[in-house]
DNA sequence: ATTGTTAGGTGACAACTGTCACCAAAACAG
DNA sequence: CTGTTTTGGTGACAGTTGTCACCTAACAAT
């Protein structure tokens, strides 16, 4: 779908440093030789629900947003990938063998490394850094998800709308987010029409300013909690 | 707050039969010489959101009920520890050096093995089998936390006591669930009017009986689906 | 049998969210 | 400039859940 991309030269040392704890040359080497390297454009699907598992990302470079989606076709976001990070529900399900429970797509333009699925089994047995590494993703996703569970049982539509908006700004450091209220309302797991409504709400009382297709933060939304 | 149990002459072999990833035997000296055996009734908290951790649970016998709550005292059920099992988020949470995310109740009685939590970090260096213990314990506990997503977000709270009222038998291996609607309610983060009304409607279809303090799922509740 | 306590039942109502219908504004293509 | 597409706005209404008030039934203790 995409075209081979220039491997960069310095993709080991990039490696490196975006992975400190895998610096273990041979795994490094491993990694380079088994893993294919892929720049990929904002929006591109790497997985969807019931997808097979052919590999595992190593994020570089960029941003995939991770959703739970439900048959129906309603969702909400779980976590995103940074550079660094991995999938771990991927991860999982693979050594499982099952199919992806869950939908990845690439919110900037990113670089990464795809590693063979079944080229993990062997880092697992042999390398305690790749181990470790595994152990802190599954940590960090699992409170990825706690919050997750925090913010939809706990919190109304009104407040996860603010919340979700802070983390995003934070995320992306702006002020301005390039998003619209289908986008947010999918993440959201709601409708667009509520969405509307509550920005409306937020725009009455000065801490937003919507514009078609950006939404932008001012200041007092920061310290703001409905 | 327990009284000394009397440690049972063939803990050993009970530990390697419920555990029997951890089969090295020198973990198993660690385990049981690190360990603090104990027996509990049910309804003791072992943990409540806050408590400093001091040591990780191994549950030989019986269950343990693992809530998230909120500081206005809501909760809902996360899931269940059963022997051969640990607590993953007490894991993390003592490896990060935080309080407990969670609150623990036993539910029935139990014998577990208490392990120091400093005694933790060594065995993760030492036995390859400990660590791949703790990535057993995360990614099953992922997989608990994401069914708690899709029920939270996807579904409404009648069909959510239906799946809770169903998972509980199958766990019991009972049909006469011994509960009140207000620990019902607790689990599902709802309130006891709102689980009785949804109760009441399950028995105008002829699908439970209420009787106080205890519930009986007939034949067909188990193939309805809201 | 009486009394007190706890569990459960129920009606009324409000708040929140999902849904439908339709409109308005912005961006875009030609 | 015009027509089309996409995005956002909004009113109306229904269903679900949370909340309050108060009642009834079951059980236990004396």
């Amino acid at each position: 779908m995409n075209p081979p991309a220039n491997i960069p030269s310095n993709l080991r040392e990039e490696l490196r440093h975006t992975f400190p704890n895998l610096h273990h040359p041979e795994l490094l080497d491993i990694l380079l030789s088994r893993g294919t390297y892929l720049e990929l454009e904002p929006g591109v699907e790497l997985l969807h629900t019931g997808s097979p598992i052919t590999a595992v990302p190593l994020l570089l470079y960029g941003q995939i947003k991770v959703t739970r989606q439900e048959a129906q076709g309603r969702e909400v976001l779980l976590y995103y990938i940074l550079p660094g990070d991995t999938c771990a529900l991927t991860l999982r399900a693979f050594l499982k063998r099952e199919a992806s429970p869950v939908r990845a797509v690439t919110q900037q333009p990113s670089r990464l490394l795809l590693l063979p699925a079944n080229a993990v089994f062997a880092l697992h047995r042999h390398f305690p850094d790749w181990t470790q590494f595994m152990v802190d993703s599954y940590a960090r996703r699992l409170e990825d998800m706690l919050e997750v569970i925090d913010s939809i049982a706990f919190l109304h539509m009104d407040q996860r709308l603010v919340q979700y908006l802070q983390e995003k700004s934070h995320l992306h450091q702006t002020r301005t987010l390039q998003t619209s209220h289908v986008e947010i309302s999918r993440d959201l797991g709601t409708r667009r029409e509520v969405v509307s409504r509550l920005l409306k709400q937020l725009e009455k009382k000065n801490l937003v300013e919507i514009r078609r297709g950006r939404l932008r933060l001012l200041p007092a939304f920061f310290s703001y909690q409905p």
